[in-house]
DNA sequence: CGTAGCTTTGAGTGTTATCAACTCTCGTGG
DNA sequence: CCACGAGAGTTGATAACACTCAAAGCTACG
């Protein structure tokens, strides 16, 4: 329900974006800047890109042209080893920003993939540089956003390093219910758009252990599970076993 | 050994870095700035700051007031879970910065403690974002380093995630190595200044199994071990194994 | 409606953790 | 100068968590 200009119905074919009218504006690279700044970013934004389930926004040794933002749909960066073994290095959801790990060697160190039908603003990364250093609000989100994702892989590394395979689903499925709760969706039920192959390849673990944990916890009690349809029962008992409290691993004081 | 004013022999009071005059600035903050930009973010610096062995940088918790630059010795950067579990995030040497992750929320999210005595340079970030606004080139290296840091985290994932110990700890011992490289110093003669248990920590394992691998790597002749002193015998075979051709784990087409 | 991919479940194995004891190193003080 | 003690490192025995291999069931799409 935008508040103005709700006369132009069908403006489907209006290629550019326009950050002031997204919804997402609040959780995305426009956070903290004002209207002016906000319509010289959209001006340095070069398009939106649809992207099919399965196709490749970019792929391991292309040169870095611009970083994405996820309009719509869920897209996964994997690195892979040179005998297959992948590594799922994030899940991006609407409001995300993706990209940024092709700026140290201008080009891009991992694959991305749209994990079903996904909708990408595009923006062209040396433009975004030289408005950066003019809009100083752009500069510091900008870091800000790089330094979450700094964040988000040392919450990463400390699941793989530390936790146990519960403890790294559980801690899993609670982020996707606080990003789904962000962007206004219910925080309990989950419509997964991985395979559970790819939660496997994000947690470290085979996909038939991601599979047993899904029955495991059904049989707890603890969620409901119904392929990729997941209803979270209980985030109280989840948050705490997501922190160690699951039962095993001696809690030392 | 400078090239101008080696006069001045006794100037060990000058408690203000300068970054011209510094070794290391090829590889940290400076690289890519002109002089007149050097000096700029010369006065921006606050001052050095000497820890000892075990002495903290930040904490958990603590307000962002600067980022830091490991001017000699090293530093751990750790991550806590409740129980007690802990996940190195990061060995920083000299040349390299630290800190970014707590831009995200003001707050560090992690602890950083010297591994060795160590010289940081302490660069307050509202200052250094303020001329990164001023100055293009280093509004770009900051986009840089902060993206190496991603790149460097996303290739710890796969490490955790998807490599097995012997991988990682040939993988640690190669990063050191070439780490040490750059700096000027004889790649295959290691003086590791942190415990077992910090590389079990940063490798996702029991600090028992550290020393396995380590004996084991010696007695295949990899490497020679006293102690903390680490001699590699041959590089190339620990860069096939870092790569999981170690011999188990069957390499699929 | 058939097929290919995804998911579940089972059985057995193995890598790595845990618990435990012993040794080494090094700094400190008697 | 040497003995002592504390922390760090090594090594061994055992166990557990998660992996691998295997097969069957399910879903969804063409």
């Amino acid at each position: 329900m935008p508040k103005k200009g709700a006369i132009n119905v069908i403006n489907l074919s209006s290629i550019k974006a326009a950050c002031k009218d997204c919804s997402l504006s609040e959780l995305c690279l426009p956070l903290g800047l004002n209207e002016g700044d906000i319509s010289a970013l959209d001006k340095a934004i070069k398009r939106r890109r649809m992207l099919k389930k399965g196709e490749l926004l970019y792929r391991f040794g292309d040169p870095l042209h611009s970083l994405f933002a996820i309009k719509s749909g869920a897209v996964k960066t994997t690195g892979l080893m040179e005998d297959g073994r992948a590594q799922v290095t994030g899940f991006y959801l609407p409001g995300e920003l993706l990209g940024f790990d092709a700026i140290n060697a201008d080009e891009h160190p991992c694959s991305a993939e749209a994990l079903e039908a996904t909708e990408v603003c595009e923006i062209p990364f040396p433009a975004l540089e030289t408005l950066a250093a003019q809009v100083p609000g752009l500069q510091h989100q900008l870091f800000k956003v790089m330094s979450r994702e700094i964040v988000h892989e040392e919450q990463h590394l400390m699941m793989l390093g530390r936790m146990t395979a519960e403890e790294r689903l559980a801690t899993c499925l609670l982020s996707f219910s606080r990003r789904q709760a962000r962007l206004g969706q219910p925080a309990e039920r989950l419509q997964l758009s991985m395979s559970r192959q790819d939660i496997g390849d994000y947690l470290g673990l085979a996909l038939e252990t991601v599979s047993r944990l899904f029955s495991r916890f059904q049989d707890d009690g603890l969620i409901g599970v119904q392929g990729r349809r997941i209803e979270l029962h209980d985030l109280e008992r989840l948050r705490s076993m997501a922190n160690g409290k699951g039962q095993s691993h001696s809690a030392r004081a």
